[in-house]
DNA sequence: GAAGATTGACTTGTCAATCTTC
DNA sequence: GAAGATTGACAAGTCAATCTTC
C-alpha cells in the first residue's frame, strides 16, 4: 500500500533525484562541450521540429519557461550565432526561431555526450516496466496540469 | 519493452512534469501564503531535523544547492526573521541554521496549502504501485549519483 | 482591446577567490 | 594545507509595463 509516508517519500525523492541528475548533466555538458544545458534544450527542440524552426510560444511550452525568459535566452543564443529569429509571414506580430548551421554543429557535438549522461545517470537505472510506469505517470501529471494553465484565468 | 524511443520519452516527460508541477506549486504557495517555495523547502528541512536545526552542509545536500547559494538564501531568510544562524560549539568553522518562532509560524501556514498542492498536482495521479515504483527508481538514481559526487575529484 | 514579443528593475543562484578555523 | 562559510562579479530568469500588430 502507498500510505502517507510513502507518498511523501516519493515526492521528496522525485525532487531530489531531478535536481541531482539535472545539475550533474549540466556540469558535464558544460565541461565536455562548453554548452549550457538550457541552450542544448533549445537546440534539441528546434532540431526535432519540421523545418528546424519553431514559434516562440511552442518553445515556451516545451521548455516550461516564461516569455521574457525565452527572449533573453534566444538573445544570447542568437548573439552566439547558434539560432536566428525571423518574422512570421502570416502573423507579423510573431517570430520563428530557427536553427543555424553553427547550432546544428554544436548540437551534433553535444548530443552523444548528453545522451550518454542521461543514460548513465537516469535511464540505465530503470527496468522496462519502470520506464513504462514513468511514462504513464508523467503523462497523466502533465495532462492534468495543462488544463490548469488554460483554465487559470477564471 | 522499453526501446530507445520509450526511454527518451520517459526522460522528456520526467523533465517536463517536474518543471510544470514545481512552477505551479511555487506560484500557488506565493499567491496564497506569500512564501517562496525555496524558503518553504528550508523551513521544512529544519522542522524535520532534531532540535529544529541543521548544519549548512546538510542543507546543501538536501536542497541540492551550492554552498554560496545557501549562504544567500539563509541571508534573506535570516533578514526576514524566519531562521537564525549560530556558531557550532564543537567546530568553530561551522554554523547551525535553526528555525525561529516566526519560521515555525510561516511553515504552519504554508504546510497545508503546499501539501494539498503536492497531492492535487502530483500524488493523486499515482496508484500505490506507481508510488512504489517512483520510490524504487529515484532511490536508485540518487544512490548512484551520490557516489559520483564523492568520487568526482579523482 | 487582445496576442506576441521585448525591456527595465529586480530576484536568485553560480563560480572563483578569500577568510577563518581546524 | 584542507574544510566551512562568505563575498564580488556575473549569469539567467521572473514580473509588470510597454510596444507592435492583429
Amino acid at each position: 500500500m502507498a500510505d502517507v509516508d510513502s507518498s511523501r517519500q516519493a515526492w521528496r525523492l522525485f525532487l531530489q533525484a531531478h535536481a541531482q541528475v539535472v545539475s550533474t548533466l549540466a556540469r558535464e555538458l558544460e565541461a565536455e562541450v562548453g554548452l549550457p544545458l538550457t541552450w542544448y534544450d533549445v537546440l534539441a527542440q528546434l532540431n526535432m521540429a519540421p523545418g528546424q524552426r519553431l514559434r516562440s510560444q511552442q518553445l515556451v511550452r516545451a521548455l516550461v519557461i516564461t516569455k521574457s525568459g525565452l527572449t533573453r535566452r534566444i538573445d544570447r543564443m542568437e548573439e552566439a550565432g547558434l539560432v536566428e529569429r525571423f518574422q512570421c509571414a502570416e502573423d507579423r506580430r510573431g517570430l520563428f526561431v530557427a536553427l543555424l548551421p553553427a547550432g546544428e554543429t554544436a548540437l551534433a557535438r553535444a548530443l552523444p555526450v548528453h545522451l550518454a549522461g542521461v543514460h548513465r545517470h537516469f535511464l540505465d537505472h530503470l527496468s522496462p516496466a519502470q520506464t513504462e510506469c514513468m511514462i504513464d505517470v508523467f503523462s497523466k501529471v502533465l495532462a492534468a496540469g495543462d488544463s490548469i494553465c488554460e483554465g487559470a484565468e477564471t
